[in-house]
DNA sequence: TCTGGGGTCCTAGGACCC
DNA sequence: TCTGGGGTCCTAGGACCC
């Protein structure tokens, strides 16, 4: 073969992904903040879930707690900013329409908020993919201000893997094509790059591998992928093999149903009273109710589960989950919410203080044609519901007892007119008297 | 005291990802 | 004082049945 000869192989993918995307986002919509450290906060601004590359420079971790690094972050003048999300999720629909515009849509997979795959196989004959993915790259970045790495191989994990190297080479402007790399680069990269680095291998497979002698990339690219399954697993078997060029994950272009719905959250406070645990699970069933209904789907299986704060080795520890089988499916949110205390009911014991809860829905279909309950509120209720639990939220995002009392209230004050049976004294039965309190 | 074997379903929990 | 949230997949082990 001619070395002036285009290299087509047999599968071409890539992945897009957003460098420090949170942060980038941010700094669109205001650019003072180029060329400065800067990080973003999960909620109740606990830990960083993204750092510009100045931060990242002064040795700021992620998911670092901030309370840990405040003082550090301080002292050379980084920006904290709290997350918002809504802004993010905006950005990422241009992000995916704009990479949309240069594939079909059976050719892009959309597998995160910052990230998506896109199979150029076909392109190979028409263009030199690795400039067309420099088109892209310049595109988004004219178009909306965020900057892009992308990674390109046979496999997604080895496209992943090339995304590595086109975001810790700066001289690859961006793109790193594996499929066109000199072996004697790739084998010197896989070489000196850890095994943690590959995408499935985390902190404890990395000590597991480690212990049977395999520390860099190119030791697992070595390694036999039937015995890898014997000691790990099917998973890291695939991986293996994807790192060897054979496709075992395909690309999913219509986003599959959802399995499982869930709602979670870390209390402001530590938390060990039952009625205050009801009242938070009850308004966790209704938000995760409400998701059940986006989806369009009905469940069978409710979840609940309560755990103590881990990081407090000093305290007593239990983390308990206990799980509710209907007999029919279900999208009624009393039916649900019922479930979920009776549930929490099982798990909950005295003299702990718990600091995180949070309710499961699985068993998921999609809803058919069922019998709609008498419980259920009214399409203008739902919308209503759901800008109760948005003010519920901005009012306290800590859970205090008293918002969390008032989104119970009115769950209960829907109940009453059924059941003429409100178990909370301060229940209110009028939802515009509800939005007017806050 | 002795106490099978195989299949299935369910639960709990671990590991990983972004 | 203060350590995110939302997912997927896999496996071990118990309950139950024949």
């Amino acid at each position: 073969m001619n070395s002036q000869e285009k290299i087509i192989a047999a599968k071409a993918i890539a992945l897009v992904d957003v460098n420090n995307c949170y942060v980038s986002c941010e700094r669109v919509f205001n650019p003072k903040l180029n060329g400065k450290p800067v990080v973003v906060l999960s909620n109740n601004d606990g830990c960083v879930v993204s750092r510009s590359a100045e931060a990242k420079a002064l040795g700021i971790k992620m998911a670092g707690p901030w309370y840990q690094i405040k003082d550090l972050a301080k002292k050379h003048g980084v920006i904290a900013l709290s997350s918002n999300y809504s802004i993010y999720g905006e950005m990422s629909n241009r992000f995916m329409s704009i990479l949309g515009d240069f594939v079909t849509r059976a050719e892009q997979e959309i597998y995160s908020i910052d990230e998506c795959f896109l199979d150029l196989t076909a392109y190979q004959q028409l263009f030199d993919i690795t400039e067309y993915a420099q088109q892209m790259r310049q595109r988004v970045n004219q178009w909306i201000g965020l900057p892009v790495c992308i990674g390109i191989g046979a496999t997604k994990t080895q496209a992943k893997l090339a995304n590595h190297f086109a975001k810790t080479h700066p001289d690859l402007d961006g793109i790193c094509n594996w499929l066109t790399m000199e072996d004697a680069v790739k084998n010197e990269w896989l070489l000196k790059t850890p095994v943690r680095e590959v995408w499935g291998v985390g902190r404890q497979n990395t000590k597991s591998l480690e212990a049977i002698g395999i520390y860099s990339i190119a030791d697992l690219i070595a390694s036999n992928p039937m015995q890898i399954k014997k000691r790990f697993s099917i998973v890291m078997a695939r991986t293996v093999m994807e790192l060897q060029g054979i496709p075992c994950l395909e690309l999913e272009t219509a986003p599959p149903a959802k399995q499982q719905i869930l709602y979670s959250r870390t209390f402001g406070q530590r938390m060990s009273d039952i009625d205050a645990l009801n009242e938070i699970i009850t308004v966790f069933a209704s938000r995760a109710h409400l998701k059940l209904r986006q989806e369009k789907a009905v469940c069978t299986v409710i979840t609940v589960f309560i755990m103590t704060n881990r990081m407090r080795e000093q305290d007593p520890q239990l983390s308990k989950s206990h799980s509710i089988t209907l007999s029919v499916d279900t999208d009624d949110l009393i039916q649900i919410a019922h479930a979920a205390r009776i549930a929490l009911a099982k798990i909950y014991k005295t003299g702990y203080d718990f600091q995180k809860a949070g309710i499961i829905l699985t068993g998921l279909s999609a809803k058919g044609r069922q019998a709609q309950s008498l419980f259920d509120p009214e399409p203008t209720d739902l919308a209503k519901q759901e800008a109760l639990m948005h003010a519920l939220e901005k009012v306290n995002s800590r859970f205090g007892r008293k918002a969390v009392g008032i989104g119970v209230s009115a769950m209960q004050g829907q109940a009453w007119e059924m059941n003429q049976k409100a178990r909370s004294p301060n229940y209110l039965t009028d939802w515009n008297e509800l939005l007017r309190v806050h």
